[in-house]
DNA sequence: ACAAATCCTACTCTGTTAGTAGGAATATGT
DNA sequence: ACATATTCCTACTAACAGAGTAGGATTTGT
C-alpha cells in the first residue's frame, strides 16, 4: 500500500471542502463528525494541507477552514504528494535527481520509473471537481461498467 | 511507497534467473553473491516463489533454481502480487469481493479503484522477457527520452 | 469574559519491514 | 561411506513508520 490514512483523509477533506464552495469556513470539527474520524488526527493533517498553500483558514469562532482555489484547479497528485511526501512506489525512486548508485547498471529501474509515470500520469490528470462530478468514466475508464464504451476502447 | 524490498528483490531473481534460461540450476548464493544481498533474506523470499510455481528447485550438491516457464511468460505484476501480497494503493481495496462497508456512499472509491486498474494494468502488461531486453519503449512509454516518438502520441 | 475555533509540541502503541540465526533434509562427487 | 554443498524450515530481533492521543496556547466573535 502506497497512500496510508494521511493521504486518504486529506483527500476526503478536500472533497468535503469542495462540495461547500461558495459557503464560508467549515470548522474541523464539523468535517471530523459527519465522516467519524478523530478530530485531533484530522487536525494534524489539515494542518499539512493549510501549511502547503491548499487552504484558507480562519481561527476564532465561527472559524474553519475552505478550499484556496477552485476545485477543478486542484489535481488529486499534488494533495497526495503533499501529505505523503512521496507516491513512488519503491525506494529506488525518490525525487527527481536523487536515485540509487547502481542506477546505470540496474535493468529493473525503467519498470520502476515507468510505473511511478503511470501512477503520477493518472492521478494529476484527476481534480477535486471530478471526484465530486463522480466523473466514473474519467476516473474508472475502461474498467467502468457503468460507464457506456469509450471510443479509444475500440 | 507500495512495493518492499521483498518484492524488489524477488524480481530481481526472477530477471537473474531469466537471463540463465536454458542453462542449469543456479544456486542461492551464486545470485546473492552477484546482486550484493544477504543469503539469507534472499532465501525467504526465493522460498515464495518457489511454493507460488514460479520457480523449479533441485537440493543438494549443484542444486539451485531455475524459471518454471519461459521469461515471455511472466509478467511483473503476478510476481510481486505473490510476494507482496497486494498491490493495492490503498487499505480500501484489497481483494475482489472485500469492500469497505462505506463503499456504496464513497466519493473517493472509483479514484482508488481507478488507480489499481491502472497499477495493474501497467504490471501486468510487461513480461520478464521484456526486463531482460530493457524494451524501455514499453516500460517508459512517452516518457522515454532514448526512444522514438510513439505513434500514439500525436 | 467566555466560548469556539485554529495552532503547536510531544508522546504512545502497534504492526510491518528487513533482516539474522540455527539447524534439518537431501543430493552429488570422490 | 562420507564430506560437502545445497535447499528447506522455524523462530527470533531491531528499527521504523503508521495511526492516532494528550494537553495546552492562541485567536476571534458575541
Amino acid at each position: 500500500m502506497m497512500v496510508s490514512t494521511k493521504g486518504r483523509y486529506a483527500l476526503t477533506v478536500m472533497v468535503d471542502l469542495a462540495r461547500n464552495e461558495g459557503g464560508g469556513y467549515v470548522s474541523l470539527s464539523d468535517i471530523a463528525e459527519k465522516e467519524h474520524l478523530s478530530m485531533k488526527y484530522l487536525e494534524s493533517i489539515i494542518s499539512i494541507l493549510n501549511k502547503g498553500g491548499m487552504l484558507m483558514s480562519l481561527r476564532g469562532k465561527n472559524g474553519g477552514y475552505k478550499l484556496a482555489r477552485d476545485p477543478k484547479d486542484y489535481n488529486i497528485s499534488e494533495i497526495l504528494l503533499l501529505t505523503e511526501g512521496t507516491l513512488a512506489p519503491v525506494n529506488c525512486i525518490m525525487q527527481e535527481g536523487v536515485q540509487c548508485e547502481k542506477a546505470a547498471t540496474c535493468s529493473t529501474l525503467p519498470l520502476w520509473a515507468g510505473l511511478d509515470k503511470a501512477i503520477e500520469g493518472y492521478l494529476s490528470a484527476i481534480t477535486l471537481e471530478d471526484i465530486i462530478n463522480g466523473n466514473r468514466k474519467k476516473m474508472l475508464g475502461d474498467y467502468c461498467e457503468s460507464c457506456e464504451p469509450s471510443e479509444t476502447a475500440e
